[in-house]
DNA sequence: CAGGGCGAAT
DNA sequence: ATTCGCC
């Protein structure tokens, strides 16, 4: 066999990526905890979108008819999640919780139920923390500001389970490094998991690799639940042979994320050399010829080039080619995406059985704007004191927003300047009496009014402004003719986001990307820049600290070890009162420097705070 | 292939 | 400004 080229490797991050087990059913028992011990669905339209463990021991699973579901499991209690509102809320929840542990704010969302978190600076830290001799009983610090910050735990073990199943730490000795920088990723990994299922009560599958392509795909192998990390050696030599490439190879190509439905189905194509796989017309699954990675890789005349041809086409990325090639190596060096202040546009839209008449859509229209005009309010609106946004996850739509409206004056972070309406025309019926199924979108933009960012009238007077200003003139331009049309779905959407003056990065003081950093960072500028300068910002400080929800606990000093039930250090008495209260304490030691106590685990960390450099 | 989104490519 | 691909 001829030595293939593989693209090269670069596995200096730690990442963890989190899925929610059963999202939509977890947001329901979060609130409805007596839900979990019964077969509980959530329904959409006509189909369960998805269900708890507890529905799937009796045999339902996700996008299941309803019919199907209830006829298999009679008892399945059933909720309308049709509003995803809830959702969204929820998500933002959690996601925010998980920001408040990065430092880097490489915390990126899919969906609504899957996060990536980036966490090679907090693992290179904690890496010159630990004592080579005394692996376990380390302590993972969580604040470069507070050395008691963190928690306990035993680095010379993995925690949770190691990708391959029966890894053992040997073998080569530039691995030695990585398998210890995976290990801590898979405590810290660990740390959060349990902090989401114990605070927020969500539990959720958790992966942790080099890469975000791993870090996703390897957390299914444990779920619900559970935790796997990737483990060396990544890539083969004479020696040994790489686990990345064991794992991706048995993978279906179409499992691959990255690879989707077209992409996947052109890659079978060319490796079942020819026949167009699969029947058109078939429902659920539909039977692809399954086709791993593997089969792909070792295809004859598979590289960048070739794939390239392949695979290029309307609407992909340039450089396509390589880029599947790496992933069907494992390699993918796609960043953890930096969590951003405000999203870059905001869509809402809702699907019908039959839309054909000027009345319902206005209606339609009508109930879409304010929807559309209540979003903008909760995401990109913020208190005007401070200039910090406020994330309020209410649990009712715009009920907080509108509440709380009268009482603080309220400035856009970013006005939109786009309206896009999008529409999905239902195909006549064929002579045969069939139809011919299409899920193709056509859209209008246009400039959006500008009154739509008054605060003065109701979202719904706005919305009607709106319908009757600009969207039914875009409507007439998508579809001209008085009628004959019939839309299974209207989208509408704001897009181009123009951040308001003050959000950037000149006003170091309002600075909105404060908001997104932990209170530790926060307090560390005061450490270490100029103190005096800086004091008039501190109640803007305390503001962001507070308005960032209601995650404050993880930050709190007695988060030591406190959602670690094994092996935690007993260093704290549980009471709040460890901090300087004239008690002499003979477990802790004294900072040589200042004088400060504290349990010998932070000292190491706290007397970094005295050099100039950090 | 349900339903609702997002971001990147035209 | 619009479509495509993906989750």
């Amino acid at each position: 066999m001829e030595a293939r080229h593989t693209p090269p490797r670069k596995d200096g991050r730690v990442i963890i990526h989190f899925d929610y087990d059963c999202f939509y059913a977890a947001v329901f028992e979060a609130k409805n905890p007596s839900l979990k011990s019964l077969p509980f669905a959530v329904q959409q339209k006509q189909i369960i979108v998805t269900c708890n463990y507890e529905a799937r021991r009796r045999g339902l699973h996700k996008l299941q008819l309803v019919r199907d579901a209830k006829r298999i499991c009679p008892e399945v209690v059933i909720e309308l999640g049709e509003d995803i509102s809830r959702f969204r809320d929820a998500s933002k929840e959690l996601y925010s919780f998980i920001r408040a542990y990065s430092w880097s704010g490489k915390v990126e969302r899919l969906g609504f139920d899957e996060v990536w978190v980036d966490v090679t600076d907090m693992v290179s830290y904690n890496m010159e923390m630990l004592n080579q001799n005394s692996l376990a009983q380390s302590f993972f610090h969580i604040s470069r500001a507070d050395p008691l910050e963190g928690f306990a735990f035993d680095a010379s073990s993995i925690a949770g389970h190691p990708y391959p199943k029966d890894f053992v730490s040997a073998g080569r000795e530039q691995d030695s490094d990585l398998t210890l920088r995976l290990r801590l990723g898979s405590h810290l990994a660990q740390h959060i998991r349990h902090a989401l299922e114990q605070q927020k009560g969500y539990t959720s599958t958790v992966g942790i690799a080099t890469s975000k392509l791993l870090a996703k795909v390897v957390g299914n192998l444990n779920k619900p639940k559970g935790q796997t990390t990737v483990m060396p050696p990544l890539s083969a030599d004479e020696s040994a042979c790489s686990n990345v490439t064991a794992f991706i190879d048995g993978h279906e190509i179409g499992k691959v994320p990255g690879i989707g439905f077209k992409l996947a189905q052109k890659l079978r194509e060319h490796v079942l050399q020819r026949p167009a796989t699969f029947d058109p017309g078939l429902v659920y699954g539909g039977t692809k010829e399954a086709v791993t990675v593997a089969a792909v890789r070792h295809h004859a005349d598979i590289n960048p080039e070739t794939l390239e041809k392949l695979l290029s086409g309307p609407g992909s990325p340039h450089g396509i080619g390589y880029k599947i090639w790496c992933l069907l190596h494992g390699v993918d060096d796609s960043e953890v995406g930096q969590a951003k202040p405000v999203p870059s546009q905001i869509s809402i839209e809702d699907s019908y059985n039959r839309l054909d008449t000027l009345p319902e859509l206005l209606k339609v229209m009508n109930a879409l704007a304010k929807s559309l005009l209540t979003r903008m309010r909760i995401d990109l609106l913020a208190d005007d004191d401070n200039g910090f946004g406020e994330e309020h996850d209410s649990a009712n739509g715009g009920a907080t927003t509108q509440a709380s409206h009268a009482a603080t004056p309220k400035k856009w972070l970013a006005r939109p300047k786009t309206l896009r309406l999008t529409t999905r025309p239902r195909q006549p019926l064929q002579p045969d009496g069939t139809r011919v199924r299409s899920f193709k979108r056509i859209s209008h933009s246009g400039p959006l009014p500008t009154f739509v960012f008054g605060l003065s009238e109701s979202a719904e007077a706005l919305a009607e402004k709106l319908v009757s200003g600009a969207l039914l003139g875009m409507f007439r331009r998508l579809h001209p003719e008085k009628s004959g049309w019939n839309l299974s779905l209207v989208n509408l959407a704001v897009t181009n986001m123009a951040e308001t003056a003050g959000v950037g990065k000149t006003s170091r003081g309002r600075d909105i990307s404060n908001m997104f950093r932990k209170q530790e960072d926060v307090l560390r500028d005061f450490r270490v820049t100029d103190t005096s300068s800086l004091l008039p910002y501190e109640v803007d400080i305390t503001d962001v600290v507070s308005s960032d929800g209601e995650e404050r606990e993880v930050c709190g000093p007695l988060t030591v070890a406190s959602t670690t039930t094994t092996s935690a250090p007993d260093h704290h008495d549980g009471s709040g009162s460890w901090e300087e209260d004239g008690e002499t304490d003979e477990e802790n030691e004294r900072c040589g420097y200042c004088g400060a106590r504290m349990p010998g685990f932070a000292l190491a960390a706290h007397q970094r705070f005295h050099s100039p450099f950090q």
